[in-house]
RNA sequence: GGGCGCUUAGCUCAGCGGGAGAGCGCUUCCUUGACGUGGAAGAGGUCACAGGUUCAAUCCCUGUAGCGCCCA
């Protein structure tokens, strides 16, 4: 073995040998209990990002450790179509050819598409298999392979026959760059700074004129009413007047609507139904007429008049100079208001109205919010129920055309000559109503989210009736940022219960966002991303995972640093060493892969077993928690301070005595052997080739999960750990060289010492000792409990010093029995604390009493300064 | 405006009713035969602030301030 871990050479050849051993197929374990997950998929335009680490390696450390507790585990990756994204890539590529989508038409567009998705969709998944993600390939999915899409031409169709699902003319979020319909939650809010407007329409009658406020000046174009809320009284003459609108010379009526703000402007409103959706409710309930003064690139059209031809930020001001010029415009306010941005390309959304399909959401929501108030689906954290249940119930419908064509086209026809509209599972040859043939379907395809709500059961085959659909509905978990909540895991929700009849997901586990050291955001145009393939390159995927999870505390943000990951390098260095000197005592392959924990230990190994399996259990309580951070925190703890400082140090000695060599021997192997086990969800790659070293029988990967041994922890180590602390110090505070051999005389009145203890207090702190009391000569002591130890003062160390630290002893001593003194001294305390309290801290003064006239005679004993 | 978090050692964060913890950083010592990617010892916190509950509050309650996120 390397004298040092080499995590390149480590993660070379692993990955392979378990996708060809099947181990990462639920196959591996045919009789457990079905423990199933579906990857979120990424989007088959992406590459992978520390966010997709996080997420994968969570994963990943739920997935191998369910593996090797028995259960017939699945995880199954694929990927998302990701219908905009992945369209406009293609289209850019089109574009270096001077070429639009239009040019080449739709068939042969997609047709290219797909040859992309052939050529680049598979970055990620070899990006997967470097992070080392034990996932199922033979299971992999894409959301528009064959099955999927029946998927969901099956949930559209059945939605369709319900009435939950309907087209109609509504207003919707409208992106004038990529030209098509967005989903509310596409839109993203920002404050910017703007202008109001207010502009004074005259009454046609000619007594006076009414004053409105709007941030979007050129949409009075398109206006068609004013409205007033009925209450406010400054207003009650002019309800049912008319104005005139400046600039087109419309008559347009003055009416008087509940949901208008007396608080907001003047208190009257221009209302443009066909650009506003407050406008529009207003204008269905008061028949006012819908104009569209926009064309689909937000220009204005020929029914804005001179404006047609402007860019809607041109027309803006055109708009406003013209009111002015026209004597129209009473004054601007600056004020700063939200304005929406397409999510992908942040171009400035404008609601427009436009004829779209919708799911009506309303009798999906009720099952939905009562799977996750019944418990049947679980949130962790905890917290990020209430968010949901507040999306859930401010819900509107769901609007999923998109005017693209990467994605499901929607299966609607309608006929050309009597206009019945068609939606069924198979393509339709002839209307139904008139047997005409001249049918059309439908342009738009559907959100990329409607066939990523079906995910976790349209992956297992539905809507057939297969094995793994039947074992692994619903999955076990689900695990996401919390940034997709609303865009994924409460469609998936609405859409499982009402198409399985069951929640898809038992719990829901929310991790935070992956953030810059300076707690920025990572992202690429602030320049301060790290790519984790980067990472994987220069420190190993290891030290990547171990990094992640310990950094990644439930729910929370997750400040990435790179010390995290050469910490975790190093941690992988020190496990690699510690193997090194394991298998220096023992034979390599020697080790059984389960069990095997010594008979007889002797009181050294007892101790680092029965701390073992300490561990072990609050490692399973944490990990069953989902509270991997604290797991692998424990266990890192455990290692490094327990096993690697202590037990193997321990063991020099006891492996040169001929009587405890046996045992140290299988003790040091089973120990490791059970390191490697837990470590191994966290840090697969490495642990995969100790135990190749050290076990060599089988592949970790399918290993068994260890079962904590029986042993018995010797009581005595807290009090050996104590004196060897004492000598430490005392070498420390007067700079003694550690080869320095010391003789201590030892006192114990109460046997605390175990025949161990003079063996390894030669062989750690070198440090001989015999049994009485120092006749002649000055000493110090050193104490462990009742037990004391006298080291040699003359001659070795400086008394100053020496005065100098017992004198810090003592003040902390002192400090100590205050502390205990003053709650004992208080009655009530004595009365209503728990009597375990109150003896406790009995046992505390008594302790430090004796500690402080120890401390005192020593003074004493060295005389003055 | 509504909601949800956060404020603990220089930094990043755990803890959450009975004497403040980790990693990194810092100081001193150590070429110990697994490892200097190491070992040993140490310094460093009125647990944001103000009230309250309690024998006891970093932890529970109320309020204040600052920061972050989501929704409108």
């Amino acid at each position: 073995m390397n004298p040092t871990y080499d995590p390149a050479a480590v993660e070379a050849d692993w990955y392979d040998i378990w996708e060809k051993s099947g181990v990462f197929a639920p196959e591996h374990n045919p009789d457990g209990e079905p423990f199933c997950i579906v990857l979120p998929p990424p989007n088959v335009t992406g590459v992978l990002h520390m966010g997709h680490a996080l997420n994968h390696v969570i994963h990943d450390v739920i997935i191998r450790r369910k593996r090797m507790q028995g259960y017939r585990v699945l995880w199954l990756p694929g990927m998302d179509h990701a219908g905009i994204a992945t369209q406009t890539v293609v289209e850019r590529e089109l574009a270096h050819e001077g070429l639009t989508r239009h040019d080449v038409g739709r068939e042969r567009f997609i047709e290219q598409v797909w040859a992309w998705k052939t050529r680049s969709g598979g970055t990620i998944t070899e990006q997967m298999r470097k992070l080392g993600e034990s996932v199922d390939w033979s299971r992999e999915r894409f959301t528009m392979d064959e099955g999927l899409s029946r998927a969901v031409r099956e949930v559209f169709v059945s939605l369709y026959e319900k009435g939950l699902i309907y087209r109609g003319n509504r207003i919707i979020n409208w992106c004038p760059q990529h030209l098509t319909a967005l989903s509310d939650i596409e839109v993203e809010y920002e404050d910017e700074a703007g202008e109001l407007v207010f502009i004074n329409y005259p009454f046609t009658d000619g007594s006076g004129h009414l004053t409105v406020a709007t941030t979007r000046a050129e949409t009075m174009l398109g206006d068609t009413g004013v409205a007033v809320h009925p209450g406010d009284g400054r207003y009650s003459d002019a309800i049912g007047k008319t104005v005139t609108l400046p600039l087109m010379n419309r008559e347009i009526p003055v009416v008087a609507d509940e949901i208008v703000d007396p608080e907001f402007g003047t208190g009257a409103v221009k209302v443009t139904p066909a650009h506003d959706p407050n406008d529009f409710e207003i204008g269905r309930r008061h028949g006012l007429e819908a104009i569209n003064i926009l064309t689909e690139s937000a220009e204005v059209n020929e029914n804005g008049g001179r404006f047609s031809g402007l860019d809607r930020m041109t027309a803006r001001l055109a708009v406003q100079d013209a009111l002015a010029e026209g004597g129209h415009l009473d004054h601007i306010e600056e004020r700063t208001h939200s304005v929406g941005h397409c999510s992908r390309c942040n171009t400035v959304v404008e609601p427009y109205l436009s004829l779209q399909w919708f799911v009506k959401v309303a009798p999906l929501v009720t099952p939905a919010i009562e799977a996750v108030r019944s418990g049947r689906t679980r949130f962790v954290p905890e917290r990020w129920e209430n968010s949901y249940y507040h999306w859930m119930e401010n819900l509107r419908d769901w609007c999923i055309s998109r005017q693209i064509w990467w994605g499901h086209r929607i299966p609607a026809w309608q006929c050309g000559d009597c206009d019945e509209v068609i939606v069924t599972r198979e393509d339709p040859a002839a209307c139904p109503s008139c047997s005409g043939s001249n049918l059309q379907q439908d342009e738009d395809v559907l959100d990329t989210w409607f066939s990523s709500a079906l995910w976790p059961f349209s992956t297992l085959g539905w809507p057939d009736e297969t094995p793994d659909l039947a074992a692994f509905y619903p999955n076990a978990v689900l695990v996401t940022g919390f940034d997709i909540i609303f865009f994924w895991v409460a469609r998936m929700l609405k859409m499982g219960l009402e198409f399985m009849d069951d929640v898809p997901f038992r719990d829901v586990v929310i991790h935070g966002l992956v953030r810059a050291p300076d707690g920025r955001k990572m992202s690429k145009s602030l320049g301060n991303a790290i790519d984790p393939l980067d990472v994987i390159d220069s420190h190993g995927a290891d030290p990547l995972r171990l990094a992640v999870v310990q950094a990644a505390a439930p729910g929370q943000d997750v400040p990435f640093d790179m010390e995290w990951v050469e910490g975790a390098r190093k941690f992988g260095n020190k496990l690699w060493n510690a193997a090194r000197f394991v298998l220096g005592h023992i034979e390599a392959g020697s080790v059984p892969a389960q069990g095997g924990y010594p008979d007889d230990p002797g009181p050294e190994a007892a101790w680092i077993l029965s701390r073992l399996a300490d561990v072990l259990r609050r490692f399973d309580q944490l990990a069953d928690e989902y509270r991997f951070s604290d797991a692998y925190g424990l266990l890192y703890n455990f290692a490094w301070s327990e096993v690697f400082d202590w037990y193997l140090e321990l063991s020099k000695a006891a492996l040169d005595d001929q009587e405890t060599a046996r045992q140290t021997q299988q003790t040091l192997g089973v120990v490791l052997r059970d390191l490697l086990k837990l470590f191994h969800p966290a840090i697969p790659y490495l642990t995969e080739e100790l135990w190749n070293e050290l076990v060599g029988d089988g592949l970790l990967a399918g290993a068994e999960w260890p079962t904590p041994s029986q042993a018995a922890a010797p009581k005595s180590m807290d009090a050996f750990q104590e004196l060897v602390g004492g000598i430490r110090r005392f070498r420390a505070s007067h700079q003694l060289s550690p080869r320095q051999g010391l003789q201590m005389l030892v006192t114990d009145p109460d046997s605390i010492a175990e025949s161990w203890w003079p063996r390894q207090l030669e062989s750690l702190v070198a440090v001989a000792t015999e049994s009485g009391q120092p006749t002649a000569g000055r000493s110090t002591r050193v104490v462990a409990g009742s037990l004391q130890g006298f080291l040699p003062l003359d001659g070795v160390v400086d008394l100053d010093a020496e005065r100098a630290r017992l004198e810090r002893a003592l003040g902390a001593a002192e400090e100590d029995f205050e502390l205990a003194d003053r709650k004992l001294s208080n009655p009530s305390f004595r009365d209503r604390a728990p009597a375990e309290v109150v003896a406790k801290d009995e046992q505390k003064r008594k302790e430090a009493e004796a500690t402080i006239a120890k401390l005192r005679a020593q003074l004493d004993e060295l005389g003055p300064a």
